[in-house]
DNA sequence: CGCTGCCTTGATCTTCTTCAAAACGTGTGG
DNA sequence: CCACACGTTTTGAAGAAGATCAAGGCAGCG
């Protein structure tokens, strides 16, 4: 996976502070080229396994499409029919809850996949998929993805693996939901995006992707309010920097620690 | 209060009535019979396919084991190793909170899949499993069960077709902890133990596995006072009966409204 | 019969939500 | 370049939901 470098450019911290430094969002069209489709589908976790050739044929399986901010891929309720794979940019999954508010399940990086594995007719997307930032997703209909798992055992075996570590993680989720308090959630989530979105910089390990209060909130399962409260305090307490839409981890250490319900010395 | 407690023995029912009406406990040796155990893997879901011959064939990598209730299958933390097969009996997976509590992720009916499915070195359980009744289950080593998978690459199709379902539970879980009240994730948790181990009888749909307020609590993310006053709430309004670990469902359309937020209206 | 769990119920307390308002930053149009 | 408008973030005060602490009751069992 080729890495982003991390233009932080204008990152003179103290004067003048860049809101966002992630990718820029303009900078990338709303669409992949052909080459970088190989290249994203070669580097994908399960077709590693596949050589040049087979990933030429597996590719006119797959169509492209580029979404803006904020626009949805599929949401709660469509029909389900297609399996997508993240490109580049970020994508939210989420639920909604009754009460309006929504949960954000997962926040996916360029090489994930998300929305239909299986052909199950009749069936609904469970969730919602949406860009958090200019995304390119390539598209495959769950038949033509079960013919390639049909096709290419090991590749089945890979997405097993996937499945099952992300069936482990959204068990953790549970049962942190169960028992933590809003302070251990915040924190859990942060070093949960940390690990999958985390860049290192001299503020610390800055999350590569614009994330609101509101977005933090609906990942710990609190309101913005509260997620906004502990934010404050993390700062307080020099755990992290933040700003708005932007969030490093300063402190990783103390960060584990308050997650894991441990003594808060630092 | 406007309504004792529902008193049994005054009940319309049979004359004796049974506190835990389910399979006696002690009329089940704790050891499958080479018959039961060629019935019961041609009887999983991910073997479907298999004739009997490939089961015959497969049959010798499991090893059967007895549990008694309450017993440990194995522990969070102990080297992952194992993928387990429930043959009788019912298996509760549960992960530790750091204030002691547990969660009770989920209840396991005849041949539910758990354990380690992947051979991964070094690897821990993340989870518990314990007997909730006289259990016989038969254990694979991951090794084993992989080359099963190579092998048979549609049983790998039906495990990842299983997994995924079960990703799509603990989300769900996730949003009903995110956002839901005691009452509703009480329901929640009752006609999901309903819809899966839920037998009719003259009472309602009767769960069929001795669970007491603590399971509940578990399932549901709340204390057992909690889960206690809400059971008693929803017996008052005739939602459930239930008694000494035991509940049956006797109204399954005003418990779903209740579980998906609508109106209370009966 | 009394022991040991399981279940229930009450009173109090903590945490988080809710409602409300203001400060801040960002981009926009004059 | 400045002023304004909008969305995000912050903060406060009041309220509600559930946790916690504590006690008592009921059932099965030795």
């Amino acid at each position: 996976m080729s890495e982003r470098r991390i233009d932080l450019r204008g990152m003179p911290l103290p004067s003048k502070w860049r809101p966002i430094p992630h990718e820029p969002t303009g900078a990338e069209p709303p669409f992949c080229s052909t080459d970088l489709r190989l290249q994203i589908l070669h580097g994908l976790p399960f077709f590693a396994g596949l050589n040049q050739t087979e990933i030429a044929a597996i590719n006119p399986l797959f169509h492209e499409r580029g979404y803006t901010p904020g626009e949805t891929i599929y949401a709660a309720g469509d029909p389900a029919g297609r399996l997508y794979v993240v490109a580049t940019g970020k994508v939210k999954i989420l639920r909604h809850t009754l009460a309006g508010k929504d949960v954000l399940l997962d926040l996916l990086a360029p090489g994930e996949f998300f929305g239909a594995l299986s052909p199950l007719p009749g069936e609904e997307y469970p969730d919602t998929a949406v860009a958090q930032t200019v995304v390119c997703a390539l598209g495959i209909s769950s038949e033509d993805f079960r013919r390639v798992l049909d096709r290419f055992p090991p590749v089945a075996l890979k997405v097993l693996d996937i499945s099952q570590a992300r069936l482990g993680d959204a068990q953790e989720m549970v049962r942190r939901l169960s028992a933590s308090t809003a302070e251990q959630r915040v924190a859990y989530a942060l070093l949960k995006l940390g690990g999958k979105l985390g860049a290192q910089t001299r503020e610390g390990l800055l999350i590569q992707a614009p994330l609101s209060r509101s977005d933090l909130a609906e990942m710990a399962g609190l309101t913005t309010e509260t997620a906004s409260r502990v934010m404050s305090q993390l700062q307080r307490d020099g755990l992290i920097r933040s700003g708005r839409q932007w969030v490093a981890l300063a402190d990783l250490a103390r960060l584990r620690r308050l997650a894991e319900g441990e003594s808060p010395g630092g």
